[in-house]
RNA sequence: GCCCGGGUGGCGGAAUGGCAGACGCGGAGGUCUCAAAAACCUUUGUCGAAAGACGUGUGGGUUCGACUCCCACCCCGGGCACCA
């Protein structure tokens, strides 16, 4: 028997796979090559060229090859690709440092990976990679980059942004994490205001909300309570308060709110704008507020964000000297400015309710300001004293905090008695009341921003808009596209875009006069996230790709990743389909049907990282076991949404597992090769199950009674343990499913064990049953170790044809099960007794042999009740 | 504070309301060997000599029967957070 020696075998057919084109996809009718197959699009988030491939990475695209190997045997026609998100800041870094160039150390990395991916031996069609720093990648997005702007998606504004000081640029909301840290380098952010250019995914909250319901079961819950806090709809109303003059006489300006909780508008005690509110300076010019007005708002603008959210949240206010008027009641309030008021939430402005609100609350305290009771709970005894109120008399509360939840409106005019909380009956007759007048009006609000896309760096898409004096901002004509990125920009030297004159000089398209470029390029999340589309047609020098090409794979079916893109990467690509979708594009307006989050791959508890020095790189342990037993082990170590701690010792034993699987197939083919059974070809001869069931019997004399029930068992469990691993795989439990292996194979080496190589040759239906066990088990493993299954299934087996086109296994459940089952006995719900009886021994018969073991329990005392389960247990009550 | 996810042997983890701990790692003992490694066999939740008792974060509940369902709570991980 040849040893098993995973280098030699993976090579050999890695090459021959790529000779042969195993992965290719087969379009197109199948008179022309193509396949009439079901379509089925199993995809995996391309990696950032950043160095070697990693363990997550190992066990991300083992996962999609095992989905794609699996349903490629089951008749699918499986489009399974694989490419490069290639633009970003780490590659201009590693440049400075190695004194290269962005490009250099990029497709260097892309080099470096593509061999390491395919010494994994995953299957993709390598033909249709994509790689988003290629310019006939690239150019695509900045084609839609000006479809957007046809439809009015882009737009060009100054606004506060957040600026990373290291990595030079400004960031999205989405890329801010922690307590205000870059995404990437973890630097503290400053606050800037810029003019950037951003696309308008906030036309789409409320589809991108909704949506969120389709993906309910086929999206794991918490990537979909991310997404859905993100986006953050509140419902409420506008209200405008009338603004007084400094003599507190009404004027004709309006100040308008946003208020979840419309209900307590009788609770309005005082009104606060941001300090950066544009009406703050005006109000207080001359006045003698003025002085501690502008106090407040220097020692706001002073302090970061961190400050601002951290630690004490001491309110700091100051009163304007102006007044508004509650337009539900007349009331004229104080207006405040205050630092808890934020300029880009709502409209900047704030009706105080301090009863019903902990922020407004602290601050009434803090300042001395009325807080009367609007909404009470039924079983406060404040209720009954105040219950029926209508006009307010009331005006303090004996509270120690504000509360916020559903009950009574009280002191609230025509409200008072209506149900009062968020979306109450009371805040709804609020609205109408207000709506009626014209003075307020439902409303919804979102925490979603715009998508500052903006990159202050070089190794990005350069976004296509140039800037003439006198046509103003302009976007490059399509037929214009693409904006080339020079490959040459000597970062080590600090050259930018904007320092390189053939770049940045242009002449208006308009008007022919010299302008220039934009120098800024996009976000590289602009590049994934439509790279999935690109792989349904990635070679079209038309269009970013064909509709029918993208209608005909789209949506992807099963997409899989890290939990760190729940929202970034996850939601931009589900805006960008919904964008592309409304111009026309494509036919679908979600990209993902379903989506796994596979966990992390850590070391002792810790995230593998090269700067902690804790990285085991997975070529070392392909060198020491092979890439199968690499693939196997990583699917093995837990289910595949959960993080998992590197155990070395668990892959040696995947690996003696593989081992022991050769000598067993090895073990059942070889009796049969000195056989002159064997001589009639392998292939054909692999038994039917039935033929299979008869054989052990029929050939019973020829092997001793424990060899004849190791081999009945083997038959049970090889229709088991497939119908299992075929459930498992659908339910990407791969964990369990190689369990399942183990078990067919512990099986089956018991029966080899006992049954030795003369007995086990007496007939030749059992050879058949033999071999039947053998291919059994080398196509279980296929999918997860695809080149040990091909060397058995062709070097071993006979065969001329791929294992891995060869039909999944199926299975007979009626063979699965054993002629007799194990019943357990309980009485008063302990188990007392176990019982071997046939399977199809009646209820009433089961019953009695039941009660009959465990008469000793039962002793004299009276059975009240006895419950049968068929097949696996019998209760007795007494 | 709000919203998710999760607590099972020494470890990773299995279990449609039906014998908790499948499968693997690790441990112990053995076979083979001059010896070692490899391989193979037996064993391995805790207490107990055994019979047996106890065991899935805690406390209740439903049920003939609960890791699983219901209620309350504790702890761990993650996301959001002065969002009106």
């Amino acid at each position: 028997m040849q040893k098993y020696d995973p280098h030699e075998i993976e090579l050999r057919w890695q090459a021959v796979w790529e000779r042969t084109g195993a992965s290719i996809v087969r379009e197109g009718p199948p008179e022309d090559n193509g396949s009439a197959a079901p379509r089925y699009y199993a995809l995996e988030m391309f990696p950032y060229p950043s160095g070697d491939v990693h363990m997550g990475h190992v066990r991300n695209y083992s996962i999609g090859d095992v989905i794609s190997r699996y349903k490629r045997m089951c008749g699918f026609e499986v489009l399974h690709p694989i490419g490069w998100d290639s633009f970003g800041l780490p590659a201009e870094n590693a440049a400075i440092k190695q004194s290269s160039t962005p490009a250099t150390w990029t497709y260097a990395n892309i080099e470096r990976q593509r061999a390491s991916l395919k010494r994994l031996g995953f299957s993709y069609d390598w033909d249709r990679a994509v790689i988003t720093s290629d310019v006939d990648y690239y150019r695509w997005g900045q084609w839609i980059f000006l479809k957007f702007w046809e439809m009015g998606l882009v737009e060009r504004r100054s606004s506060p942004v957040n600026w990373c000081p290291s990595c030079l640029t400004v960031l999205a909301n989405e890329q801010v994490v922690g307590e205000n840290q870059c995404w990437r380098c973890k630097s503290t952010l400053e606050r800037k205001d810029l003019e950037q250019w951003y696309f308008r995914i906030t036309s789409y909250a409320q589809e991108l909300l909704d949506d969120l319901e389709l993906l309910k079961g086929v999206w794991p819950e918490r990537v979909r309570q991310m997404q859905a806090n993100w986006i953050g709809r509140s419902t409420g109303a506008e209200v405008d308060f009338v603004l007084c003059d400094a003599a507190g006489e009404p004027t004709d300006e309006t100040i308008t709110v946003f208020t979840t909780r419309p209900d307590t508008l009788f609770g309005c005690t005082f009104f606060l704008l941001a300090p950066e509110h544009p009406l703050v300076r005006n109000l207080v010019a001359g006045t003698p507020y003025e002085g501690e007005v502008k106090r407040v708002i220097e020692a706001a603008a002073s302090q970061s964000a961190v400050e601002r959210s951290k630690g004490e949240r001491t309110k700091n206010g100051a009163f304007t000297g102006r007044f508004v008027i509650n337009p539900i009641n007349g009331e004229k309030v104080p207006v405040w400015i205050s630092d808890y008021v934020l300029m880009d939430y709502g409209t900047g402005a704030v009706m105080a309710v301090p009863s019903g609100d902990e922020r407004d609350f602290e601050f009434a305290r803090a300042f001395g300001l009325p807080i009367p009771p609007v909404v009470v709970a039924p079983d406060d005894p404040l209720f009954a004293t105040l219950e029926g109120v209508r006009e307010r008399r009331v005006d303090d509360v004996p509270w120690s905090e504000a509360f916020a939840g559903a009950g009574i409106m009280v002191q609230s005019g025509p409200f008072t008695g209506l149900a009062g909380g968020k979306d109450s009956a009371g805040a709804q007759a609020v609205i109408d009341a207000l709506a009626q007048q014209g003075v307020g009006r439902a409303t919804v609000n979102f925490r979603l921003r715009d998508w500052l896309i903006s990159r202050q760096r070089y190794w990005g898409n350069p976004i296509p808009v140039i800037y003439c004096e006198q046509c103003g901002i302009v976007p490059v004509p399509v037929e214009s596209l693409p904006v080339v990125l020079p490959m040459d920009i000597d970062v080590v030297r600090n050259e930018t875009l904007a320092s390189r004159a053939d770049f940045l000089n242009v002449e208006c398209p308009v008007c022919g006069r010299p302008a220039r470029r934009e120098t800024d390029t996009m976000d590289t999340f602009t590049c994934s996230s439509w790279y999935y589309l690109r792989y349904t047609d990635p070679h079209n020098d038309e269009l970013p790709f064909a509709r029918e090409a993208v209608d005909a794979w789209m949506p992807v079916d099963q997409y899989i990743g890290g939990i760190e893109h729940a929202i970034l990467h996850l939601l931009y690509s589900r805006f960008f389909t919904k964008a592309l979708r409304d111009a026309g594009l494509l036919s679908f307006g979600e990209p993902f049907s379903r989506l796994l989050a596979q966990g992390m791959v850590k070391l002792e508890g810790e995230v593998m990282s090269k700067s902690k020095g804790n990285v085991v790189a997975p070529e070392d342990m392909i060198a020491a076991y092979g890439a199968d037993a690499l693939r196997v082990f990583i699917l093995f170590m837990a289910p595949p949404d959960k993080d998992v701690d590197w155990e070395e010792k668990g892959l040696a034993g995947i690996y003696r597992f593989l081992v022991r699987v050769w000598r067993m197939v090895h073990d059942l083919v070889g009796a049969a090769c000195e056989d002159t059974f064997f001589e009639k070809g392998v292939g054909e001869n692999a038994a039917s199950a039935p033929a299979a069931a008869a054989a052990i019997a029929a050939s019973a004399p020829a092997l001793t009674p424990a060899a004849q029930e190791a081999c009945a068992l083997v038959l049970r469990e090889r229709h088991r343990v497939v119908g299992k691993v075929t459930e498992d795989i659908e339910r990407f439990n791969f964990n369990t499913a190689i369990a399942a292996i183990m078990e067919l194979a512990n099986a089956t080496g018991d029966y080899l064990r006992l049954a030795s190589p003369p007995s086990r040759m007496a007939d030749e239906t059992r050879h058949a049953f033999d071999l039947e066990v053998a291919e059994v088990l080398v196509k279980l493993l296929a999918p997860m170790a695809p080149h040990f299954s091909e060397e058995l299934w062709q070097g071993l087996l006979g065969h001329d044809t791929s294992v891995h086109t060869q039909a999944w296994p199926d299975f007979d459940p009626d063979l699965a099960q054993s002629q007799t089952v194990e019943i357990a006995v309980q009485v008063n719900g302990k188990v007392r007794a176990h019982i071997n009886i046939a399977s199809d021994t009646s209820d009433e018969k089961l019953r009695a042999a039941a009660l009959a073991a465990v008469a000793a329990q039962i002793a004299e005392r009276p059975v009240r009740k006895v419950v049968v389960v068929p097949g696996k247990l019998v209760s007795v009550v007494i």
